[in-house]
DNA sequence: TGACAATATATCCATAGTGGCTATAATCAA
DNA sequence: TTGATTATAGCCACTATGGATATATTGTCA
């Protein structure tokens, strides 16, 4: 018997880096170094995951069932036998659905206040 | 000599609490049971700041020069004693304009994955 | 009046998430 | 063959947080 997945909400607000994680995984399956590399180019430099939080949160991200990783492998020449590649499943982009509107919440209540340059 | 005031950059990003008690003092000045209620009303009872963070919280907020506390009280009729009133400083509203930027980049990327509903 | 809930601030302890450092090793370029 | 980069992983210290506790005042209501 798989574990019954809890709902959504319950794990939320999710840790950035996790969050930042779900987003890098959802264009396409990456390896861990890979992940690092994508959130400092989508954030121009200014979020460096360091190491020991993307590995750790990739075992948790495991655990809860948010990620899985793959068998599926680059063709050989492009391969690195190193790496483990992840795939995100559906219930991390259920979470990962939750937790942008969460966010979405939020940047309201910034732009109600005067705190969002741009449309009112 | 006032201390010079850091890059408001420098301070991202915000711990989540720190950003909602920015949010409650932008509205109008409040006392922190206040500050508790109003997070509380705001997310629909999703995110409750506990007492325990809010006031480290505050005392942090206070000596980083994003908050005041200020001397201005309510009506004798409407006051109690025991509160202590707390403002947004420019510096403050400053480092909220940066985190509300951070947090729409945030979105924009989930957007881009399809994790948002509603308008593309 | 007395009792009890709600208001209000504050501190303490345990836990979770993170960064930075170190370890290990394979791959790549000079 | 030397050294930088890639790649995963564990360790330690720090910060933010929740929950419990402490203390005291204010409001409600029987």
């Amino acid at each position: 018997m798989k574990p019954t997945l809890p709902q959504p909400d319950t794990l939320l607000p999710l840790p950035p880096a996790t969050f930042h994680i779900l987003l890098a995984v959802a264009e396409q399956d990456r390896h861990g170094y890979a992940i690092i590399q994508d959130v400092a180019a989508r954030t121009n430099g200014e979020l460096k995951v360091s190491a020991g939080t993307l590995y750790r949160s990739i075992q948790r991200m495991l655990e809860q069932g948010l990620i899985v990783e793959t068998r599926d492998r680059p063709a050989p020449d492009l391969d690195d036998e190193r790496r483990r590649y992840y795939r995100i499943k559906p219930f991390g982009a259920a979470v990962a659905r939750a937790e942008a509107r969460r966010l979405t919440q939020l940047v309201r209540m910034a732009r109600d206040r005067g705190f969002v340059a741009g449309r009112a």
